[in-house]
DNA sequence: GTCTATATACCGATAGAC
DNA sequence: GTCTATCGGTATATAGAC
């Protein structure tokens, strides 16, 4: 049997396998974007915070942009599954998205990584612009069609335009991101609570 | 009478005076910041746009930071001069939001420039970061002040946090701003109008 | 698959002439 | 007040050894 890439030996003790030397890299760089942004990030901070030198990491991910690419990726892959598993399980995509909030509430990184990206990658020169066009989009048509079966069921409250509503529940997620990532830098008083604050505004959207 | 310093000449015709140069700069900060944030953000680039070399710009502004919080103190300045204005003339704070909101629909740069700035310096070691600090404190504190009043006025729809109104509605604010600088790239259909549905929000709440 | 060494470019900031 | 020239540092990316 020939000898595989992960039995080889360095001086970290041993290479980990392309996957999870991927994956390694991957997670260091969501920890750099997160922090300092797509341009703030150096190629060599990540790569030390993976464990290896820079060149190491370009083997992996030819440039920046495409590290970029698969941390947006990785992103997506993550919250897309857990959003299926919610809807297998019968939940309904406004009650799938506050699991979601939830779940951000624990993972700082993420929140971070997304309120640093997505103002930077408004300028359509950002090489995450069209990701995140497409994200929005894809966010606010669904909040839109979930909307829409609310009011044909009758439990959307008199006057709401389906919409706005889409709108405004994806403009609140993220505003309500950036205050909570404050939130914790400051000392005065709680943290703000993401997932209530969405669940309130849901409430007084509909009748039950 | 001795020359003035806006009396010497240069290659460009003349020079501004101190002041006017420096609102130049400002400017061109403004434009460069908003497009690639603070770290992607290089002096050589802005002194081009105020048709200066780098040197010439750190002869006004000693660093890049001090660049920065001039360019943040400009904004406070403009905005909370206008706020005021409102105020003299009788509106609410939540009128006067909404009035903020309709203005800056019509000036893109200055709303790309809080969605960069406002994501990177969610990081503590941002150089803008105590100044968005006590920015979202300021104004989630007036919002919360506007709505204790309408709630010991009694419009405020039954069963309406206020603390949790005030939170929902600077969030909505830079929500919306992503959504609409979003808007103005992509081809599809007419662009987010921020004011309109931060006013369907504010109207959602109250009982008039 | 990872390394050292290096190419090339740009960064923020300073020195000093005019 | 603005310039040219330059310093020291870091960036992304590549070459080539192991």
């Amino acid at each position: 049997m020939p000898h595989t890439p992960a039995a080889v030996s360095n001086r970290r003790g041993s290479y980990a396998s392309g996957r999870a030397r991927r994956d390694e890299i991957v997670q260091a760089a969501i920890v750099e974007f997160s922090e300092v942004g797509y341009y703030g990030a150096s190629l060599r901070q990540i790569a030390a915070r993976a464990g290896i030198t820079h060149p190491g990491l370009l083997h992996h991910f030819p440039t920046k942009d495409a590290l970029l690419a698969a941390v947006l990726a990785h992103r997506d892959a993550v919250d897309l599954e857990a959003m299926a598993e919610d809807k297998a399980q019968g939940r309904s995509y406004l009650e799938a998205l506050v699991r979601l909030v939830e779940r951000n509430g624990k993972r700082r990184a993420i929140v971070e990584l997304y309120a640093a990206l997505s103002g930077e990658a408004t300028s359509p020169r950002h090489p995450a612009h069209a990701f995140f066009a497409g994200h929005y989009e894809l966010s606010v048509r669904m909040a839109r069609e979930a909307f829409d079966k609310l009011r044909d069921d009758g439990r959307l409250r008199q006057g709401v335009d389906p919409a706005w509503a889409a709108r405004a529940v994806v403009a609140l997620m993220d505003g309500l991101q950036i205050q909570w990532l404050q939130s914790l830098e400051s000392d005065t008083g709680a943290p703000v609570d993401m997932a209530r604050d969405l669940r309130a505004f849901l409430e007084s959207l509909t009748l039950d």
